[in-house]
RNA sequence: AGGACUAUAGCUCAGUUGGUUAGAGCGCUACCUUGACAUGGUAGAGGUCCCCAGUUCGAAUCUGGGUAGUCCUACCA
């Protein structure tokens, strides 16, 4: 529509950890083998059917919203080219010294038998217990304390007393009173009987706990820096079932494997489930002596938010990516504003989250992901290539060296993250398509996104795309200028929505509608947690006793972008819906009249009785102004016309800069506004006195038509950006009446604001006419007068403009305020009983003598003068006030002095009016 | 523990750089099948802008402090 190449590229993600999770459920669902017996080809095989048949429901709704993508460029990060992309990004980055091997410490998902990402992890409070457990001093030592009492023990709290198989040190503050001296002494580990030398390190807190921490470099994120720091050794005690090992693995400071430590666990833990091996120890703590308290403690507790189990740190061999030197160009790019957040504070969420970043950890223990291109020898040495091939010659490797592929495939994120320039066909720069569609597209625009995924995807997407995609200059390209952050769409209570609240709406049931048993049928069925079934059900059935009647995609998409302020979550409300579906059915209706006055009724309504177009005929078009010969036919446009081609500018205005400020709420409502309160609402009753009118000119009538016609399409142009389908149906049938070619309105021009259209003399014609208007409608209320009697009105101390406004507009007075005989006062008349509204110095006056009651007409009318008076007593204060008159700017000053003559002018009008009236 | 966001009509939300009689939709009240539309029309009622203090001639808007709620990050002794 502004005739600007554009490129809304779409896809899907491979959700490596939630797939492989969701088939593998289903698997065990339907009594099939699990992945281990399938293999690992067979099993992946199933993912790709599951992916085939369910993979498409977020692109089957967008395909529903009408989302204007280009379909054919599709794209799902397991697709072959995405591979190549992935393979070529690992490579080089191995190559520049930016990924790397290690045992680290990681979150390990006992469930899913993997790796992963902090982000992934969700702390939940709970309340638990600390341990106090006792470990004996070595060889015997003793000390005493401040109080006096020897000790031939120290106490270490723990929450995971479990872990203390693992244990290979015990650390106390440096500077605590109580335990300095012991630093350097050894305890004996009970049961084991292992000794661990107590060490002095900051991270041992004198207010917590005892005062002394155990350490288990092997299972604690902290233990495992404070091991590094005091060079102590690791031992693994779980397996990946976080079950307790047969024997413990060991592991120097480095992570290498240390044969001089052993790695015993005593008998009875051997095999024993976690939580269970945790009773045991303490019992035997107990059993011992060595338990010294129990304290309820509040902590938290990570689990896995997908597996739902709780995480436990594991000592595992993984990749990395260099994350903190990837950072640092992606955080200048949005410091200098290369990269705008919208809005902008989500870019101190982004900061913060960079600044700190850790190394990410890419590699991940499924079958659902991208292979990692590395092959290990027999003596475990890694090489990092394309393929076996490449990897001998490359490394003279004799044919009869094994070499085995890495069985771990990458995160999720490490191939979103090359999404811009990965669609785009990177790394094939030399195919001259993808360098032409590269240089076109490359940087994007626009990100819409979640708050939820600045960490996951769009951080990630700005390191890499930084580091891959160079200028020629070798400038590093942004990945996107302007992330839009929406808001979450919540349930009618603000919850997030989610499967197992049962509170998902789908935007298709909007759209469509849904009976309440489908609806039923389609929460609760299928659950993870079946009890939760009946709950939801009753709310269901509560929230949606009909179910969902449909609305149309217009309206939800109407009601989206009305509803999209800035980054504020939106809580769904039906009745919104319904409301900008009553929108749409105005729009349509407008149309309806607007195509009755071209073509007639009985075109009208055979299209719609065969669901056909209406036939344009060249009379059709001639009525408009629309001449066969593309010559326009003379028009003559009333004030009402001027008016409204006046509004219309104005809402052209004021949506595309809504649109270009990201603010689709108040482009949607300037659309609204436009057409419903004053195209519907004024413009085409305005319209029908002149069509109607039988001593109208032909020139008079097609400038009226031709208006209705054109500002109807421009009008549609405006609006088909958020409400597509309904435009362009109606657009269909009104372009050649508003002499516009072209197969479909999404490739026609979007409207644009002319000055010479403006008319600010039409527009305060017509804003004195609604007033005299609205003053005869109320008058009407208040008196109870039905709307179709016709009512005399006598107009009162009008000036020139008065005198020409309704001296012009009469036809228009007549019909819309139903007027029978419209009079001026003259001086010297007698002022008859009647009832008063002001129009700026005028008064409308209507004549009832029998319809009013003279006490309640100056009851009424007082009840005005003292809402005046308090409009003037604040106004008088304020310009009292030497503070205001000296510092307020004059535009101000002026502005309330306005007001406050008005006013007084008004009360003064009203109390002579109450004269009058007591003086009949 | 640190941080962000939110608090405006019965409900869901607007209110751009301080100057409005504080707005919209839905709901509510009264009246109305007038030749686009009852998914409608006309006219209304309805608000200590969470509380307190400050800055200012002037605060829904800016600052500080509270209260309540939502969320994020960190924290398994």
């Amino acid at each position: 529509m502004l005739g600007k190449k554009s490129l809304w590229q779409v896809g899907t993600d491979h959700a490596g950890i939630a797939t492989q999770m969701v088939v593998e459920r289903k698997l065990a669902a339907e009594g099939q083998p699990d992945r281990h017996a399938l293999g690992r080809e067979e099993f992946t095989r199933k993912i790709w059917e599951w992916k085939e048949h369910s993979g498409g429901t977020i692109t089957r709704q967008m395909r529903r919203l009408g989302n204007s993508v280009d379909w054919e460029t599709e794209r799902f990060t397991m697709d072959d080219g995405f591979y190549k992309a992935v393979q070529e990004v690992f490579i080089r980055l191995y190559q520049d010294g930016l990924i790397y091997r290690g045992k680290r410490l990681v979150n390990w998902d006992p469930k899913l038998h993997t790796a992963i990402s902090d982000l992934e992890v969700e702390n939940k409070d709970v309340k638990g217990k600390m341990w106090h457990l006792k470990y004996p001093l070595a060889d015997g030592l003793t000390y005493t304390d401040e109080d006096g009492v020897e000790h031939s023990h120290i106490t270490v709290a723990t929450t995971r007393p479990e872990t203390m198989l693992g244990d290979t040190g015990v650390a106390v503050n440096p500077e605590d009173p109580r335990y300095k001296h012991l630093i350097g002494k050894e305890v004996i580990l009970p049961f084991v009987e292992r000794r661990i030398p107590i060490v002095g390190d900051e991270h041992a807190d004198m207010e917590k706990g005892t005062g002394c921490v155990k350490i288990t470099p092997a299972h604690d994120f902290n233990d495992y820096e404070v091991g590094k720091r005091c060079k102590l050794p690791m031992i693994n005690i779980l397996t990946f079932n976080a079950d307790i090992r047969e024997e413990a693995q060991t592991f120097t400071t480095d992570g290498s494997v240390n044969n001089d430590l052993s790695g015993f666990i005593p008998e009875k833990y051997r095999g024993m489930e976690r939580f269970a091996a945790r009773k045991a120890i303490v019992a035997d703590f107990e059993e011992a002596g060595l338990l010294v308290d129990i304290v309820e403690n509040d902590m938290v507790v990570p689990y896995g938010d997908r597996g739902g189990v709780v995480i436990e740190p594991m000592l595992t061999d993984q990749w990395y990516v260099d994350a903190k030197t990837l950072a640092k160009p992606a955080i200048e790019a949005v410091e200098n504003g290369d990269i705008q957040f919208v809005p902008k504070n989500y870019e101190n969420m982004y900061f913060s989250w960079m600044r700190d970043i850790q190394d990410w950890c890419i590699s991940r223990q499924l079958w659902w992901g991208h292979r990692i291109p590395a092959w290990y020898d027999e003596e475990g040495n890694v090489y990092v290539g394309h393929d076996e091939a490449e990897i001998r010659a490359a490394n003279h490797l004799a044919d009869d060296v094994e070499l085995i592929q890495d069985e771990d495939v990458l995160d999720t994120w490490f191939s979103s993250a090359l999404w811009t320039f990965g669609t785009l066909g990177w790394p094939n720069l030399d195919d001259p398509e993808v360098a032409r569609r590269m240089a076109d597209f490359h940087p994007t625009d626009v990100l819409v996104t979640g708050f939820d995924i600045i960490f996951f995807w769009v951080a990630r997407m700005i390191m890499m795309t930084m580091h891959f995609c160079k200028d020629d200059d070798g400038t590093p390209q942004v990945p996107f200028k302007t992330v839009y952050v929406t808001g979450l769409i919540r349930d009618e209570v603000g919850q997030k929505m989610s499967k197992s609240k049962g509170n998902v709406l789908d935007p298709l049931d909007m759209i469509d509608g849904i009976s309440l048993d489908d609806l039923l049928q389609k929460r609760t069925g299928n659950m993870m947690q079946p009890q939760l079934a009946e709950k939801i059900g009753k709310r269901t059935q509560k929230e949606f006793p009909d179910g969902i009647t449909p609305h149309g995609t217009d309206a939800l998409r109407f009601t989206l972008a009305a509803m999209a302020s800035t980054g504020r979550d939106i809580n769904w409300d039906m009745k919104r819906l319904e409301g900008y579906r009553n929108f749409c059915n105005k729009l349509w209706n407008a149309s309806r009249y607007v195509m009755l006055s071209v073509a007639g009724e009985e075109a009208v309504e055979k299209a719609a009785a065969e669901g056909t177009q209406i036939a344009i005929t060249d009379e059709m078009k001639a009525a408009c102004g629309v001449s066969p010969s593309g010559q326009g036919e003379p028009v003559v446009l009333s004030l009402a016309d001027r008016w409204i081609i006046s509004r219309l500018q104005h809402a052209e205005t004021e949506v595309r800069r809504h649109l270009d400020q990201y603010r689709f709420d108040m482009a949607a409502q300037a659309l609204y506004e436009f057409i419903w309160n004053e195209y519907c609402d004024w413009y085409l009753e305005l319209s029908k006195p002149v069509l109607w009118d039988k001593n109208a000119s032909e020139e008079e009538k097609r400038g009226t038509l031709g208006t209705l016609v054109r500002v109807l399409e421009a009008t549609l142009r405006l609006a088909h950006p958020i409400i597509p389908f309904i435009t362009e149906s109606i657009w269909q049938q009104v372009k050649d009446l508003a002499g516009k070619t072209g197969d479909t309105i999404m490739l026609a021009e979007y409207p644009a604001p002319r000055d010479e259209l403006i008319d600010a003399q039409a527009e305060a014609d017509i804003a004195w006419l609604q007033g005299v208007i609205t003053a005869v409608r109320n008058i009407r209320a208040e008196k109870n007068i039905g709307p179709s009697k016709e009512l005399d009105i006598i107009l009162k101390d009008g000036d020139d403009e008065d005198f020409r406004r309704a001296d012009e507009n009469q036809t228009f007075l007549m019909k819309l305020a139903k007027l029978g005989k419209i009079t001026w006062f003259n001086e010297g008349d007698t002022l008859p009983m009647a009832t008063t509204q002001l129009v700026g110095q005028m008064e409308v006056l209507v004549p009832l003598a029998d319809l009013i009651n003279k006490d309640e007409e100056i009851a009424r009318l007082n009840k005005e003068v003292e809402k005046l008076d308090k409009e003037i007593t604040r106004i008088s204060k304020k310009l009292g006030n030497e503070g205001f008159v000296a510092k307020a700017p004059a535009a101000v000053i002026e502005k309330e002095k306005d007001k406050l003559a008005g006013y007084e002018r008004d009360q003064g009008k009203i109390k002579e009016q109450i004269e009058a009236i007591k003086a009949l």
